[in-house]
DNA sequence: CTTCCTGCAAACTGTTTGCAGTCCA
DNA sequence: TGGACTGCAAACAGTTTGCAGGAAG
């Protein structure tokens, strides 16, 4: 991976993208540009929103569906993938998918980055035992951080009581 | 569970639900009654707009909103719960959270039921290393079916290709 | 100069909410 | 009777799409 790049590179871990563009028969636009760079200045897992408002700081006329068609363009190439939280906006990061995952409370939003490796063994189970090949890395695994689960001890039955803004 | 019945159960194997909404202090409404019946009728996992299909061929008037209402109404006493498979509706099935989870196929729409102690062990794990009480009843498991997966063997790094009507 | 790309507005799905009228207890 | 419940319409979030004009190559 990382090829080396002819010119135009920011400098921002994105790699090669302008080449994946280009290979892809798809063109370098200012709009692509700022998006690929307010990705990487938000450096993590950020909604389309929030991308588009970096974005607008640059290029303030950006239009929320361009956000998405390019943040769409750029995934398709293999410069960006997204994963999914909860109940909330998908988030989207630099890289590609399958390089690790996402624990999720769901009472506190609390995001806890997990390597593949962790999950590797129960997902081999799956597949052994379900044929299943499970993944990970595009839907989170939803449950209680390790806080929350304190301050509320296990009511058997009761089904993560709904909290502030957490409508399920 | 299956609590004996004094009047209007009619036998669906829903349980007390009139005593749950009386000790709830919730009323029982024809809409009530007739979402009950189509969530049993439906005996899976149905969406919001399925059950509501159902209610109108005994309630034609019957509201989008009512339904919504009334499902949470009979999930707050406990007579049935929601999860959530994917990028689509929620479903609701009668019963208590907790029982099953859901191994979905992200490009067939796939949906296998396994006992909540498939998840166990890898539930523990987290647990254990990370203070995290994963709940894999709500979330279902996403991934790929066993002939989905067979059909378009392992490309590395493709992230589960788009297609037909799979909007992620 | 020809595509691809963009912005705008409108549509869309799934769900919630405000309101005024209705009905259960 | 009175508060719970209902239907309607409107709003909501997140995302997609059709179209006409704009720009990359």
């Amino acid at each position: 991976m990382r090829a080396k790049r002819a010119s135009h590179d920011p400098g921002h871990g994105l790699g090669d993208v302008d080449g994946l563009l280009r290979s892809h028969g798809l063109r370098r636009t200012p709009q692509r540009q700022a998006t690929l760079e307010a990705i990487a200045e938000l450096s993590g897992h950020a909604t389309a929103e929030q991308i588009a408002e970096r974005v607008r700081r640059r290029l303030p006329t950006v239009s929320a569906s361009t956000v998405y068609r390019t943040l769409g363009s750029l995934e398709r190439v293999g410069a960006l993938c997204h994963a999914h939280l909860g109940h909330t906006a998908s988030v989207y990061h630099v890289g590609r998918a399958g390089l690790h995952q996402h624990l999720v409370c769901e009472r506190c939003g609390a995001l806890r980055e997990v390597e593949a490796s962790v999950t590797a063994g129960f997902a081999g189970e799956l597949r052994r035992r379900f044929g299943f090949h499970a993944n990970f890395t595009h839907f989170a695994v939803l449950g209680e951080c390790r806080s929350c689960a304190a301050r509320r001890p296990r009511s058997p039955g009761t089904p993560a009581g709904r909290r502030r803004g957490a409508r399920h």
